[in-house]
DNA sequence: ACTATTGTTCGATAATAATCGAACTTTCAA
DNA sequence: TTGAAAGTTCGATTATTATCGAACAATAGT
């Protein structure tokens, strides 16, 4: 658990962006995290394998959308609004308008355990 | 080549469009639609066979980002902005201003033929 | 020290997506 | 009616992603 890469604000692009937002378990816990500013991921699994949601976790932070910092044994995500504003001005605003007003396809938990 | 099947304002969803802007020929022929307003496939290929455009195309018109009616032997091809702004007011808008202003990464094209 | 909790990494497999040649369809023009 | 132009469709191949169990690492509590 060496710390994360996030990569700096100057070096997010649209496509990596967009690629981690197709995704309805990626777009769902970025949504979830626009309204409680910070969660560990545990809290935001959907009751999904952890090497699972580790991925797409990996994908969000690879993306400039998620800083994840350690702490204790939990790892608290929370959006880089302020980067992201910084590189691409109103997007994400545009985008978590509207994705949470209806338009997220909504990832349905999968298996109960 | 029977009429393409252009889904509804309402079918939309934006995981299907996030999905198709990931990917930087599909950005770069949105881009290039956002400039001129309408165009033909073959104006937008960047040199690249016509089967792999055909292909994008499909995945923007499913996505329901453009809108291609044949004419004559052509296809003009036009971003369906007044549907997009429809579903997701302001999206399109934030999109385009920031991969107009430096966010796309560009491709470049590839085979000279 | 031992143990539980939280999450990562590895490795394998399955599912999706991209690429592109070749054959085909439609339209228009000579 | 032959031919060229513009795209689509098919099929095969490759590449990229997603999924998830198992083993591992770090931390905190007892």
């Amino acid at each position: 658990m060496r710390p994360y890469k996030h990569p700096a604000a100057d070096q997010l692009t649209l496509e990596r962006i967009f690629h981690a937002l197709s995704d309805p378990i990626r777009l769902e816990i970025v949504l979830h995290l626009a309204r409680v500013e910070t969660a560990t991921c545990g809290e935001l699994d959907g009751d999904r394998p952890k090497s699972s949601m580790s991925h797409h976790f990996r994908i969000l932070r690879d993306a400039g959308l998620v800083h994840t910092r350690a702490e204790g044994t939990t790892h608290q995500n929370s959006l880089r609004l302020t980067d992201l504003d910084a590189r691409f001005p109103g997007l994400m605003h545009a985008i978590l308008a509207q994705a949470m007003s209806g338009g997220a396809a909504s990832a349905k938990p999968r298996r109960k355990r």
